[in-house]
DNA sequence: ATGAAAGCGCTAACAA
DNA sequence: TTGTTAGCGCTTTCAT
């Protein structure tokens, strides 16, 4: 029950403890036949170093903590993934952590980063701006965050630029030339929403068209959020040839309304999704989306933080934006 | 960047550390305008208590770790939050590792947590014999397995009956008469698989029907598994009226190929997954499938985990089935 | 109501 | 090549 310390390990092979510690992380010669005692006595006894003294210590935790809204919506196990894919190699172990986009919550597991002396945090907020991270980087914690940059900051960042992608794939749908364009959006209190409502409205610019204000529903991000946007739009007076969704699954949830209502996609309407899930290629039929590259924006930031970690940049912040591309499937 | 210590609030304030220390912990009464000085100042100064000192002197780390074999597979996500859901609400954090269902790294996460001090694990190992996390029980870890009990251990085990659903969902097709039902299944070296397969032939078995084996195919638990296994059965001799798929992931792929080849679903040719995950509900048509309540497992797990946490369980491991059911959608 | 001091398990000057 | 010793930051007896 009790674990073996280091002091059993050596009071059993009488050599004292330094040596021990030293055959385990040899940081200085040990002699052959000492170590092997050490080593034998050592596994015989089933001694593990203990790396919470370890870290206190040392000072390194050895733990980076990955904040995230929630690891059940289906675009951060890919992220979630990609930091642990990069920090894991060199040792380090993630503490996963799900806000629901909760401020308090956001601001809790900051406080909990800090109290638990993690060396690291990737962190994607939606309610407390990235400045607040600043407390983090001030007591020397590595941190990149997934968001825009403020003017001044020790975080890295790296994002998406949803209003390229959002323009880009409304261009897309506009130079068919098929009438009217549709926008299912999620809620119009996040940051993301907004920006992809800008870029829908902005490739209507470039193109000379009038947005159909009409045809700009919000939504969830959710399937169920999809079929509740386009049964609204359908029930509406502008019918809708074509629609920009916020998410593939408002995308998948749309696809199926339309789908009911006798609509074959995309000849009569078609859609665009945003995120590129396995559902999109896999669904009937596949869908035409926006792919992120969530995973890669994973390991992005994971490098980054391993960058800061090694002491490889001490410098500010450091901002970078990740493209997107249009995956050109059946539904559009 | 050098954090604040207890030492550094005890100097502010003119009063000893142990008063600081139980300013923070209440396990004493402190005079209140002590109190009150020790928390302001400790404020002004952003003094945070060091989990990890905390940690080394109380002998828990107020996390459990939480191992599975890929946060990026659809089941995983919301077993992982099931299990935090729970062990969050009591102060536990949770560090998520990913094994690949490689077994290097199973042993390896073994070792982490007895080295990190971890309080509990909730492990979901395949390579892994259950009796071998008796080592971390042993030190006073409390485990929860997902997966069968053995006979004598400590560890707590929850498992999903797959031989009963399987069974169950096979003899649902049988009932059907369509004819010959083919089984595409996981990798024959993963026990969830042998027992899926075990089912199948059960329910023949029950129905006093044979079970054709050129029928059974054996594929990854993924999308292009269960095309490359349609591709497979339809390109045999016999031609099968409806597959029993070992997850959704495969029946989704087989049941694309199936359309593919212009085959309608359910009237030429019926499909049932396993899982429900959200595609099964989304694609089109709808796949029947057998639901396994993952996030409930999820929760299981962590009230399991809890109780021996708390000390309100101290005696041998116990199992728990949990039971499925199927639910029936369009594909079948 | 408050403090002194020991110690949780480990590492790393500094010595020998 | 090996050992002595002083902490890392905290809690908790035992005193006062």
């Amino acid at each position: 029950m009790q674990p073996i310390t280091i002091a059993d390990v050596a009071a059993a092979t009488g050599v004292s403890r330094t040596t021990v510690s030293h055959v385990f992380s040899g940081h200085r010669p040990v002699r052959q036949e000492t170590r092997e005692l050490v080593l034998r006595v050592a596994r015989e006894m089933g001694y593990r170093p203990s790396a919470v003294a370890k870290s206190l210590r040392a000072r390194r935790t050895n733990t980076v903590m990955i904040v995230i809204p929630d690891i059940m919506n289906p675009f951060y196990p890919g992220f979630a993934r990609g930091v642990q894919d990069v920090v894991s190699q060199q040792g380090y172990h993630a503490l996963l952590c799900n806000t629901d986009a909760v401020e308090a919550s956001e601001r809790g597991y900051i406080e909990d980063a800090l109290a638990r002396r993690v060396d690291g945090v990737v962190f994607v907020g939606f309610r407390v701006p990235i400045s607040d991270l600043d407390i983090l980087t001030e007591v020397g914690t590595a941190v990149v965050a997934v968001g825009p940059a403020p003017e001044e900051t020790m975080v890295d960042t790296v994002w998406l630029d949803d209003v390229a992608f959002s323009r880009e794939a409304t261009a897309y749908l506009l130079r068919k030339g098929l009438g009217p364009v549709a926008h299912i959006t999620g809620p119009t209190d996040t940051a993301v929403e907004v920006k992809r409502e800008i870029g829908f409205r902005q490739a209507h610019a470039d193109a000379g068209l009038e947005v159909h204000e009409d045809l700009i529903v919000s939504e969830e991000f959710t399937h169920q959020g999809g079929i509740e946007g386009m049964t609204a739009l359908l029930a509406g007076p502008t019918r809708p040839r074509s629609v920009f969704c916020a998410n593939d699954l408002i995308a998948l949830g749309a696809m199926r309304v339309a789908h009911e209502h006798g609509l074959r996609v995309p000849e009569d309407i078609a859609f665009v999704g945003v995120d590129d899930i396995d559902m999109a290629a896999i669904a009937n039929p596949s869908l035409t989306t926006v792919r992120l590259r969530i995973h890669e924006l994973g390991t992005i930031c994971g490098r980054r933080l391993l960058e800061r970690l090694n002491g490889d940049w001490t410098g500010n912040g450091r901002s970078m934006a990740l493209d997107a591309e249009l995956v050109v499937r059946e539904s559009a």
